[in-house]
DNA sequence: GCAAGGTC
């Protein structure tokens, strides 16, 4: 019996790369699936004989790096630990599957093919593809390919070469090292800063080495603007009157920075009084198209006219591109691929109201091949692709739609030709001249009119025609301080000095943004805030290479050399942390410099903040702390102890904790949904029953402080047998939305309600009640607890006009009639489902060593 | 809660 023919598998990138190198060599005769990622099935011939193929793809990096569980612990781990610490690859998007994906369709495949961007990048991907398929390298393949075209496809299936190891490695090393440097400083920095300090307003203060070179640039120009002098300067300026305009004529010299002698020549111009026309020119000048359009530029255009951040500019970007609208919008390439169908792309926009014309004139007369621009052999420029009217888009959609178009059909459209005349005198043995330009031939300017030169006439003059000066002025100015730095000049700085990639650059803004260390002011200007200056500043007094670009020019070198197999990359990755693990022990050392301004910034914790409630260790009151993240703060004890974030925060009628003697607290959120609940403020930060962590994390009541750690207990979580406002006394029955359980919300009369403590569940009881309790009395149907409700004299339904009546919410008819949930879904009894598993939970302490189930036993009714 | 890099 014939072999059966092999199986090739190839994985590309992304989906879209997938479908289309599938569709190219299969001629769209494939078959497809869905998977994690689409399946694309085929037969074809590889390597010379035949062969079935599968194209699939990941979705970007399979792994990404972090630590091993051990460290995750901010407390319990020294930041100087992480630069020997173990790194670990966790998948980096588990629901996706990707790793698990690969694994199934490598199953029976004889061969692997890598159809993955070509940077180190894309090879990194590779070996995480060989890694999740267990391929043996000698059966796996890289194809090599610069644009997804059915030339460059089928050249690259025909010189296949092998994924490249020391580019990978170099991104590994990358990898590792921004890992270890990041998370060691944010850590530091955060924990020493962080509730000393009562108006910093940043949850972490972070540290990276692309993010805060970047903060750096802003603040860089910061500092330029406040420490600028402003120094006068004079200029000479006569006008004469020509032809019946009078026109103001530039001097040669510029601007002067001494009045004596400003005024000395003032004085020669004077006296001579005539001026001679010396010289007349007049040269064509070319106002060269665009190249093709990138990323970078993009993102510029976006910002400087467009009005949009990098951000959201991208986020427009990759809706154009997944509804089809223009091409693959992340590339560092300004050069068109040589077999780019401009023709095509011009007629999908004849149509077009506003530029239309415009293209079919170009169509018919000829367009231009666009200047050559650079390859970077990533993906071809942004170009539109389908045709769209304003309304498919939406308004800001749109507007970037309309300046990539635009962009493009200038780079095909011819260049801007204008005429320059320049008129030049003398007079006192000083020389002036006058300048005018008009425009010949608009060129791409007509589609891209805010680029447009204006015309500008100057009357004609003769050689040695001699002219009085009508009036002399001595112009007196002041040089003024640049302005903030724009977020269109931040992109160019960041391009220049190598931080951040084209996808990347927008993330790194907005976690500057994001972090509270600049504000993007109107002009889209970014003003760092205080705490960015004193970053900036702190880092500038201690070790400047910190807040530097060079701080990446130096990783990027050194992965470098593993990338050209220069050099082991363990040893590049060791001698690199080395360097940044002494950079980090003389930061640590030096670290007081730093706070040294921060003091001069913000205000101390003892300093600040209203009495609250009593501490239970000193018994003296606490102080309330409003700015975020809001604490309390015992100035004898010197302890902080964090709160909810959300809602607002008051003393819980004097009333204390019974373990801690701390006073407690309510915590109330304001609206339709909101709830109140109460808290000890020192069992909140510190869970007083081992197991609660785990608990608390599952609980999603939004105002978790996760801060410290463990923080986040309230005491609708606390299990305390008998503390009347633990979960145990306080709770009534599961929740039917979640795993955990309706509790009393104590001040919510007269709108009753029950609050799930575990997610925004809701549930409103008897309203206008006067009082509703638990009782310790256990329903024998569903094990609920018996609620005592003290109906209203004039509103009770209790038809002896009684008030008081006991009854369990799911299974009395009375009470059960009176609940309403907050969205609309059932809430009732059920009972088929495993009742009276006899696990009765109210009073009940630990069993067997284990904490009782703070969740409450009636979960399975 | 932490970096930077892919992509969605």
């Amino acid at each position: 019996m014939a072999p059966p023919i092999p199986k090739v598998l190839m994985v590309a990138e992304k989906p879209s790369i997938a479908l289309s190198i599938a569709s190219l060599l299969s001629r769209a005769q494939m078959s497809t699936r869905r998977g994690s990622t689409d399946v694309h099935e085929f037969e074809g011939r590889f390597l010379a004989s035949p062969a079935r193929f599968k194209v699939t793809s990941v979705i970007g990096h399979v792994f990404s790096v972090d630590f091993p569980g051990k460290y995750q612990d901010w407390s319990a781990t020294d930041p100087l630990d992480l630069f020997q610490a173990q790194v670990i690859k966790t998948e980096s998007n588990p629901k996706a599957h990707i790793c698990r994906h690969l694994n199934q369709e490598a199953r029976g495949c004889r061969y692997l093919v890598l159809w993955l961007d070509c940077d180190r990048e894309g090879e990194n991907i590779c070996f995480e593809v060989i890694n999740s398929t267990g391929f043996n390298i000698n059966d796996t393949y890289r194809a090599r390919f610069s644009s997804v075209t059915e030339k460059d496809v089928l050249k690259a299936l025909d010189n296949l070469v092998r994924p490249n190891r020391d580019e990978a490695l170099a991104v590994d090393a990358r990898q590792e090292i921004d890992l270890k440097v990041g998370v060691a400083f944010t850590r530091f920095q955060t924990s020493y800063f962080q509730g000393k300090y009562r108006n910093l307003d940043s949850r972490v203060i972070s540290y990276g080495p692309c993010q805060t070179p970047t903060l750096g640039f802003c603040v860089q120009r910061y500092l330029q603007i406040n420490t600028f002098k402003p120094e006068k300067f004079w200029s000479l300026h006569p006008y004469i009157i020509q032809n019946g305009y009078e026109i103001q004529l530039e001097w040669k010299r510029g601007k002067l920075f001494d009045i004596n002698v400003a005024m000395m020549f003032q004085n020669l111009v004077s006296e001579d009084g005539l001026l001679e026309v010396t010289e007349i020119s007049e040269k064509q000048e070319t106002k060269g198209r665009p190249v093709g359009l990138n990323t970078v530029n993009l993102l510029k255009v976006a910002s400087s006219a467009l009005g949009f951040g990098p951000h959201m500019a991208m986020q427009l970007a990759e809706r154009l591109y997944t509804q089809g609208f223009i091409s693959y919008p992340r590339t560092e390439s300004t050069a068109y691929p040589t077999t780019f169908d401009f023709r095509g792309v011009l007629s999908a926009q004849t149509n077009n109201p506003t530029w239309g014309n415009y293209v079919q004139g170009l169509l018919a007369n000829g367009y231009q091949k666009p200047r050559s621009g650079t390859d970077v052999g990533d993906h071809p420029p942004i170009t539109p692709m389908r045709s769209a009217a304003e309304d498919m888009l939406g308004n800001d959609a749109w507007k970037l739609y309309q300046y990539i178009c635009q962009h493009f059909i200038g780079t095909v459209s011819p260049d801007c030709k204008y005429i320059r005349r320049k008129v030049e005198f003398s007079i006192g043995g000083e020389s002036f001249y006058c300048t005018g330009q008009q425009v010949v031939t608009k060129g791409f300017t007509a589609i891209m009119p805010w680029l447009a030169i204006n015309d500008k006439n100057i009357p004609s003059f003769i050689k040695g025609q001699k002219i009085e000066v009508s009036k002399l002025e001595l112009y007196e100015g002041k040089t003024s301080p640049p302005d903030y730095l724009t977020e269109s000049e931040l992109i160019s700085l960041m391009e220049k000095y190598g931080i951040g990639t084209d996808a990347s650059i927008p993330v790194h803004i907005n976690n500057i943004c994001e972090r509270n260390y600049v504000q993007v002011q109107a002009g889209r200007k970014l003003v760092p805030t205080t705490l960015g200056i004193t970053l900036v500043r702190g880092y500038q007094t201690i070790d400047p290479d910190l807040c530097l670009p060079d701080i990446r020019s130096f990783i990027e070198q050194q992965i470098s050399l593993i990338a050209r197999g220069q050099v082991d990359h363990r040893c590049v990755v060791q001698h690199v942390i080395q360097q940044f693990k002494q950079k980090f022990c003389y930061f640590v050392k030096k670290i007081e410099d730093m706070d040294a301004l921060f003091e001069a910034q913000f205000s101390t914790l003892t300093d600040s903040g209203r009495l609250m409630s009593k501490c239970g260790k000193c018994l003296r009151y606490m102080k309330y702390i409003s700015a975020q993240p809001t604490r309390l703060y015992c100035g004898t004890c010197e302890e902080v102890y964090y709160l909810p974030q959300k809602g607002t925060i008051k003393l819980y009628k004097e009333l204390t904790c019974p373990l801690d003697n701390f006073e407690l607290l309510i915590c109330s959120i304001a609206g339709p949904d909101g709830k109140s609940f109460p808290l000890c403020p020192y069992c909140y930060s510190n869970p007083p029953f081992e197991g609660m962590e785990a608990l608390i994390n599952t609980a999603k009541t939004g105002t978790s402080g996760k801060i410290g750690k463990g923080a986040g207990m309230p005491c609708n979580l606390c299990p305390h047998p008998t503390c009347p406002n633990s979960l145990v006394s306080q709770g009534v029955c599961a929740c039917p939305e979640c795993s955990g359980t309706l509790v009393i919300d104590p001040i919510s009369a007269p709108r009753w309600r029950l609050c799930c403590n575990m997610c925004n569940c809701l549930v409103f009881l008897a309203q206008g009640a006067h009082r509703i309790s638990t009782t310790k009395e256990r329903c024998p149907e569903c094990e609920s607890s018996i609620l005592e409700v003290d109906f209203n004299k004039k509103t009770t339904p209790l038809e002896d006009g009684t008030t008081l009546h006991r009854g369990c919410i799911l299974c009395d008819d009375l009470l059960h009639s009176l609940v309403e949930m907050k969205h609309g879904r059932s809430f009732r009894y059920r009972s088929s489902r495993g009742r009276g598993r006899g696990r009765g939970g109210r009073g009940r302490g630990r069993r067997g060593g284990r904490m009782m189930d703070p969740k409450m036993s009636f979960r399975e009714f």
